[in-house]
DNA sequence: AGCCCTTTGAAGGCC
DNA sequence: GGCCTTCAAAGGGCT
């Protein structure tokens, strides 16, 4: 198993190695990046733009007319918010050997109405929560309260499953400790936030301690209708309940999804868009025009929410997921619709490679923003 | 109702 | 070890 294979040392991130960018005229590249980016993101925008104001959208005239100047601010902003984490990191990661514990604590109220934990957060709060706030708030729950340096619940071995070794990290205390006035940006709506203490009892661990990653089988964790103890069950899934089913541990997110999570709601207000597809492609070339420092704090993120996840699942495997089908919004398909998604990705594959059928979206782009859109 | 799209990264299986 | 596949989030679009 590659975790066993990681060596046993407690660095369960060792995939979390910078990606080897170009080194040669790398700052140079980087600053070109940074100005495509921003051409690049003024044409995805006014084609997405033109698009939404041929389709009806009341707000996009305005919204191309202050273009230029929002864009400019946003990217500034985007900056200045990184460069504030860069300070805020000042000594981090990367400059200390030993990791003093990340500056993650404020401790948004999850019980505000307004917080985006709440369950149609990302619908409705697309201006907020991302600045001053950090991913790791989401590790609160598993600060020294729930984590004691050797949590009773956990077996020293942790193998339960035949071949599957899930080493025990270090103690995570040293983690989860909440320096005063260590408070980054962390974004509510990412996983882990507090607001998982709401978890019903379907997204309670085992131990006791309730955990994001274990969502209710009938659905998507974005719809949390956990949140804030204001659960109330659809019939669906009051249905489901009689049959009762094990509840589900989802993955947990590697660096880019914990910056998505974060930028989305940014990428959405300042583009004003809603696609997710578009959204993401403008997140996945942000990220690559994201110094390596500040990607290494979204895989330092990623790391710990991995070793937490571990800690808290020895015995889960990313395979369990996999059959189960447990993506999909019903969370109930069969080991037949499985089959036939894998059937159909393949033939996708096959597709794409004979010059098939291509999508809509593929083609979307191409028209859009022809040459500019794919590279970086 | 439920899948698709789109992104990157992690994990697991297979050869 | 390299390659391939699946899943993780998100939400509009499409069937």
């Amino acid at each position: 198993m590659p975790q066993l294979s990681s060596g046993g040392g407690d660095d369960l991130g060792a995939n979390d190695e910078m990606i080897a960018f170009k080194d040669e005229g790398e700052q140079e590249e980087k600053i070109q990046e940074n100005a495509f980016t921003e051409r690049d993101l003024a044409d995805l925008k006014s084609s997405l733009v033109n698009e939404s104001e041929i389709s009806q959208s009341p707000n996009a005239a305005a919204v191309r007319r202050g273009h230029q100047g929002e864009q400019r601010g946003f990217l500034d902003k985007h900056r200045e918010h990184l460069d504030g984490v860069s300070k805020q990191q000042d000594g981090g990661m990367y400059k200390t050997p030993a990791y003093p514990g990340y500056p993650f604590l404020m401790l948004p109220d999850p019980y505000l109405p307004n917080s985006s934990v709440s369950p149609s957060s990302n619908k409705v709060s697309v201006v907020q929560q991302s600045h001053g706030m950090h991913p790791l708030t989401s590790l609160l729950p598993y600060s020294n309260e729930h984590f004691s340096p050797s949590p009773p619940h956990l077996p020293t071995d942790m193998s339960q499953k035949t071949g599957v070794h899930r080493h025990q990290s270090q103690d995570l205390s040293g983690y989860y400790s909440l320096p005063p006035g260590g408070v980054g940006q962390i974004t509510p709506s990412m996983g882990w936030s507090p607001h998982s203490l709401m978890l019903g009892p379907s997204g309670m661990h085992p131990t006791g301690i309730p955990h994001p990653a274990i969502v209710p089988p009938t659905g998507k964790q974005e719809h949390e209708q956990y949140d804030r103890g204001m659960y109330v069950k659809p019939q669906v899934e009051a249905k489901r309940e009689k049959e009762p089913k094990k509840p589900v541990i989802k993955k947990p997110l590697n660096a880019f999804m914990l910056y998505m999570k974060e930028m989305r709601a940014k990428v959405i207000a300042e583009c004003t868009l809603k696609e997710s597809a578009a959204i993401n492609q403008i997140l996945g070339r942000r990220w690559h025009a994201l110094t390596r420092e500040e990607q290494a704090k979204y895989y330092e993120l990623a790391r710990k929410e991995r070793q937490l996840h571990m800690q808290l699942y020895p015995t889960w495997s990313a395979r369990d997921n996999y059959e189960a089908g447990l993506s999909g919004v019903a969370g109930a398909k069969s080991k037949a619709d499985w089959g036939k998604k894998k059937r159909r990705k393949r033939e996708k594959q096959q597709d794409s490679n004979t010059g098939g059928k291509r999508s809509a979206f593929a083609t979307f782009k191409e028209e859009a923003a022809p040459a500019q859109l794919l590279q970086i």
